[in-house]
DNA sequence: ATTATCTATAGATCTATAGATAATGC
DNA sequence: ATTATCTATAGATCTATAGATAATGC
């Protein structure tokens, strides 16, 4: 027999990265404290002795688990759609694409210092560099800054507080709002969010 | 012998007032699931037995602590102050008005559903409402939302993350960035923050 | 007598490890 | 033989409660 009941392939490779994704997905649904490490390996169908031996430590799972997916958004396109594009996915109407975003690990693990340590050097700096290069001015970092504080705090109003008031009906007019705000603070950003 | 070691007059009301008080900070500093009800009964002096008599649980704790000096700044100033009032209180060089802002507590308990409601519920909502007021547009709630959003992304780079580069030397400047979009966004806001 | 406080502990977690068993490749 | 997987459990929490003791007010 090669694969286990859920039919996922036996051997070390196929079970860290089940690991990984089962991982990714329960710390971006429950946070860094209340994604265990025994729920994280039923759903990857492994033994929860192995999660140990593969990666030494919940803390170093997570890790893994968050660089593993982060820097995504920042590859796939120029600076100047940074903020149109996490703003689309963020506020999308089926809640499917937030599921994916670990944005929302971050913002249920704030309370643990490792887990805020992983965003502040591994994930948060390089978002930091693209947006403060959408600006000539003098405190570039300082307004960069104060739109990834204000992504953040989009989020955390949208999923995490779960106010869905704000999800509402009009997605585009908010997009229209921050993007407009944005591009006052910064200089180069695209006001019209890019077609996905 | 009417005091304790630590010199807390016994009696029921002066215990439930240091119990506030000690969950308050608490909870404050570490988030609802990293302070524990042993630690806090510890500070107030208190034996962690009466925690449970007087509040009965530690979510009931957590609500009663955060309502009763959650609604301090809304009190104190009129909402054209809110915003500038925030800022310098999140942004104060000295970390200690930070100790006493129990919108740190939400930043690090937005993992835990109780918690969240809480502060949707209970703490969320007034500051809304007082946001909204000030814009005629007929999207006001959105555009308060919007502010709010900004104003937790702020403290959570600020203190949660610890970003302290952020915290630097122009918290005049941050200010002035913030105050300006805010003003775009809705109308009536004074754009220069009163002093304290 | 009544109310406040303390001791002791039940019961439910959760991370991590040691050591046994099963599957694979030579 | 080697590598992957599983069983069983140590050890450290943490919330909450039951029941005993101490202090207060009449």
């Amino acid at each position: 027999m090669a694969d286990d009941e859920a039919g996922r392939p036996r051997g070390a490779a196929a079970t860290k990265a089940a690991l990984l994704g089962a991982a990714r997905e329960l710390f971006i649904e429950r946070g860094f404290d209340h994604a265990t490490v025994r729920d994280i390996a039923t759903r990857a169908g492994a033994n929860q002795a192995l999660l140990f031996r593969y990666f030494g430590s919940k803390e170093a799972l997570f890790r893994a688990a968050m660089i593993s997916e982060g820097h995504q958004l920042l590859a796939e396109a120029p600076p100047e759609q940074l903020v149109g594009r996490m703003l689309s996915r963020m506020l999308a109407p089926d809640a499917k694409p937030a599921k994916d975003n670990p944005l929302y690990a971050l913002l249920r693990s704030s309370a643990n210092e490792h887990a805020a340590a992983v965003f502040r050097d591994d994930l948060g700096a390089p978002y930091r560099q693209a947006l403060a290069s959408l600006t000539d001015a003098d405190d570039a970092t300082t307004r960069a800054d104060l739109v990834l504080a204000w992504l953040l705090g989009i989020g955390l109003l949208q999923s995490v507080l779960d106010m869905s008031q704000f999800a509402g009906a009009d997605t585009a007019r908010i997009t229209e709002h921050v993007l407009r705000a944005v591009a006052t603070l910064l200089e180069r950003v695209d006001t019209v969010p890019p077609v996905d």
